[in-house]
DNA sequence: TCTGGGGTCCTAGGACCC
DNA sequence: TCTGGGGTCCTAGGACCC
């Protein structure tokens, strides 16, 4: 069994932990440049407010119903998650941290401590979990437990509806729920998949959980195929328990107005680069290279999006050379006479800081990485020919410590992230 | 002189998620 | 007038190689 512990209306209720007149009021969350929701309290879901709504387009609603609306505080929510993760964890060793407010726990691993005072009775395991959530952070949680992730997601929507804030979806429960399940409320089925799905008449998740696996592998490859398998009770979607390194990274922000000149668009480059960088380095990683973009207003007529890749030398996460390089990249994309509304850079071959990947494309490089290629002759003379790779060269601290040790060590290259070739900028 | 098939790697774009 | 930001995965197609 998996369950899925999902925070109750996450931001709202983070901004009440710390300012408890809010509670019971109608509260909502906007986005980064106060454009539009992105979390309401109940009351306000109630009045029919849709998530992601403009903010400009309720302003009505707000001034009627007094709703208090808040800046997002994006540090706030993220030390609430951890607090809240870190109580998950005590239930269990096996917890998949999902999102800023989800975790999946898996029940067939729990904790000695609920085993001895619970087992077999989950419902009773859950009470004591969201009780015990908020009463060490403040947080309310909804949680629903099923046989897969998927199940689990649908046992926590219904959870969310609930009194008590726990759904236990299995056995005979399972075909009426999904009888009456939308398809599009299945974790996984966005707009583009229902629509395909309708169109094959198939409306409910019973009826997608019954199709036939060469239709929906047709029609929705593989993705739709595990969501299938999921639906019955097979297992497609492991825990990740250990989380994953990092494979990108994006900086991007909306213009307060609109951007013309390119000398501008270079600003904001730049300064997203730099913020791009800092949190490089802040996970001790590096990239190989970016993807510079810009668009107009999506709202407008002839929406327009341009993106550039750029392909760096050497791995770095150094803010100068990064940005040398994305203000490349935007003049390449720059068109003059269109009003940008947004810009970004996205930042991706990302690996440890302390490996360094070289493309050498040409003598240039060669010249300009000159020592680095001295020291990998030594090395390679030293440890014998073709030890190290050309592509792959480690800091000089580490370059230091294979010296150090013997040469058989040295050759475990297969420890290294695996290089792959650049294509000429 | 004419002709083939199989494989890998990489990228852009499209789908999804919170 | 005013509409967020940050991710992942999969696939088709092109380039290139043998």
């Amino acid at each position: 069994m998996i369950a899925l512990v999902d925070c109750n209306n996450f931001y709202v209720s983070c901004e009440r932990v710390f300012d408890p007149r809010l509670l019971d009021k109608p509260v909502v969350v906007l986005s980064n440049n106060d454009g539009r929701i992105v979390a309401r309290s109940l009351e306000v879901k109630a009045l029919g407010i849709k998530m992601g709504a403009p903010a400009f387009k309720i302003q009505n609603a707000i001034d009627v119903h007094e709703i208090r609306v808040l800046s997002s505080n994006y540090t706030l929510y993220g030390d609430m998650s951890r607090r809240v993760m870190e109580v998950l964890a005590t239930f269990t060793p096996r917890i998949e941290i999902y999102s800023i407010d989800e975790a999946f726990l898996d029940f067939s691993q729990l904790s000695i401590r609920l085993q001895h005072r619970y087992a077999p009775d989950l419902s009773e395991t859950c009470r004591e979990i969201r009780e015990v959530v908020r009463k060490w952070t403040g947080i309310p949680v909804s949680i629903g437990v099923g046989k897969t992730k998927t199940l689990a997601k649908i046992a926590n929507d219904i959870a969310k509806k609930t009194e008590t804030g726990v759904f236990l979806l299995y056995g005979d429960k399972v075909e009426g729920v999904l009888r009456e399940l939308a398809i599009e409320e299945i974790w996984g089925i966005g707009r583009g998949f229902a629509k395909i799905l309708r169109l094959n008449g198939i409306q409910t998740a019973w009826q997608l959980r019954e199709a036939r696996d060469g239709v929906i592998k047709q029609e929705l490859g593989v993705i739709g195929l595990r969501i299938v398998y999921e639906l019955r009770g097979r297992n497609c979607l492991p825990l990740q328990v250990k989380v994953p390194p990092k494979k990108s990274l994006t900086v991007s922000r909306s213009f307060g107005r609109p951007v013309e000149s390119l000398k501008e668009l270079k600003q904001a480059i730049a300064l997203h680069t730099t913020g791009a960088a800092e949190k490089l380095r802040r996970l001790e990683l590096a990239a190989s290279s970016a993807r510079v973009f810009a668009s107009t207003s999506q709202f407008k007529e002839n929406p327009r999006y341009d993106a550039v890749r750029v392909t760096f030398p050497v791995t770095t996460n150094d803010t100068s050379e990064l940005i040398y390089h994305a203000l490349l990249g935007t003049e390449k994309i720059y068109r003059e006479g269109l009003a940008y509304k947004k810009a970004g850079v996205l930042l991706l071959g990302l690996v440890s800081e302390n490996i360094r990947q070289l493309h050498l494309w040409d003598d240039r490089d060669r010249e300009r990485y000159g020592d680095l290629m001295e020291t990998i002759d030594l090395l390679n003379a030293e440890l014998g020919a073709g030890t190290i790779h050309p592509a792959v060269i480690g800091s000089p601290s580490w370059l230091a410590r294979c010296r150090s040790r013997s040469p058989r060590y040295t050759t475990r290259w297969d420890e290294l992230p695996v290089v792959r070739a650049g294509s000429p900028p």
